[in-house]
RNA sequence: AAUGCAAGGGACCUUAUCGCUUCGAGUACAAUUCGAAGAGGAAAGUCCGGGCAGCAUAGGGCAGCGUACUUCCUAACGGGAAGGACUGAUAAAUUUAAGUUUUUCAGUACAGACAGUGCAACAGAAAGAUACCGCUCCGCUUGCGGAGUAAGGGUGAAAUGGUGGAGUAAGAGCCCACCGCAAUACCGGGUGACCGGUUUGGCAUGGUAAACCUUACGCGUUGAAAGACCAAAUAGGUACUUCUGGCCUCGUUUUUGUUUUACAGAAACUGGUCAAUGGGCGGCUCGUCCAUGACUCUUAUGAGCAGAAGUAUGGGUAGGUUGAUGGAGCACAACAGCAAUGUUGUGCCUAGAUAAAUGAUAAGGCACUUUAUAGUGGACAGAACCCGGCUUAUGAACUUGCAUUCUAU
């Protein structure tokens, strides 16, 4: 699998990114940042695969600059560890940045590993529960 | 030499790997492959000015807002250049002194106070017309009154030219000399602000316009979330065509189809019902009673009204395309100009995203820190339609200027 990064891969529609901060959707917070995501019904055609949004509050780095670098970090780190949700499908997730100081790419990348592990892990049970019903 | 302040240029470079955005090439498209390009001096603040676009708009005036020494530059500006005046500092010259002249540097919302209205705390006698103390004269009751007086005292941010002389009861530009000041006078220089000289004037025309105000000039308004185009699903709108005319059917009659006495459909009659209309009564968002009604009009074809179905179509939402990056463009040279800037020539194409691309990792060079290993790439900060400015932010080192301290001569 290439580790590309296109646009068909990220979240910008604007519906789809209301639906996913409304009330129904299930989160889990992992030091330095917080997980949001959803599974869409699977009749929608339009969006295969998984779509990724990533966000950091403007209340704690003012300057763009820093903003940028952290949403560039986030990037480069799910670019490289994809793999771990290869196969799953109509998931929407969304990445908020809760940290108040800019952290390492070493560490922010090992913790977006363990973020997705348990998400991986948390589909499958989910799909197991259904085919037992 | 050190420290501090201000100004200035400058804002590490090259390559590889994995990715992102745009453009170009190749195959029928997509995916993929190859090649090229990809943040700043302020991209920031959104403070001015313009382009561009929509809307509005006879012409003029009032109001409101802005600007305010002169000339020039510019698409335009509240921006810039050159110059003038004033203020402050600095050094020198001159004068008895006050002051004046010149050098260098810095600063100035720098039009108008004989158009009008207003304002000036406290202090002070008095702040726009004034006598508190003092000085002088006169009167008498001998410590008071009247008159004159801005030389002296004191107050204040500000008190009505300065020095000397003459003069006087005491004084005073009342008069004189020198200095200063004013002038819508005259002469000369300058495009002009203004400058120089002459002459005149005793100089009583106080200050404040970042108070109202007056004068001159400028300003329609909104803002790329503008504007233009394409356009799914769903629900409305419009047009046409067809069908139906409140609902129910125990019963009767007629008629059509199938397979016959049965079944299904249609029409009419009777009956029921009331959700439609009108009226009466009551306990009045309702109930009850009565009447009308089988949608209305027309002799009829048909027309109107309401509903259903079908077809076509307009607007328009999600979404998409465009606007949107070749321009008051950049670099170099020549010429014009003190300069801002302009003209001409040659060469170049240099981000264009849209919930928003420029990142990560490594290697080498370079710079800095450190004895070295090693470390760091340092500040401010991320394009969002595009330009011209202004303002603000900016680490280390370097260059220039100024200030202070120390050392040496």
């Amino acid at each position: 699998m290439h580790k590309t990064f296109k646009k068909k891969e990220r979240l910008f529609k604007r519906n789809l990114i209301k639906e996913l901060f409304a009330k129904k959707s299930s989160y889990f917070y992992l030091y330095p940042f917080k997980m949001v995501y959803q599974f869409l019904p699977a009749q929608d055609s339009d969006h295969q695969g998984v779509q990724v949004l990533f966000t950091v509050p403007k209340r704690n780095f003012k300057r763009a600059v820093d903003r940028n670098h952290i949403k560039r970090l986030f990037r480069e780190a799910y670019r490289n560890n994809k793999h771990l949700l290869s196969n799953k499908n109509n998931l929407v997730i969304g990445y908020i940045y809760t940290s108040s100081k800019i952290e390492e790419y070493i560490f922010l990348e090992k913790k977006l590993k363990q973020s997705l592990e348990r998400l991986s892990n948390e589909v499958n049970q989910a799909i197991e529960n259904e085919s037992k019903i």
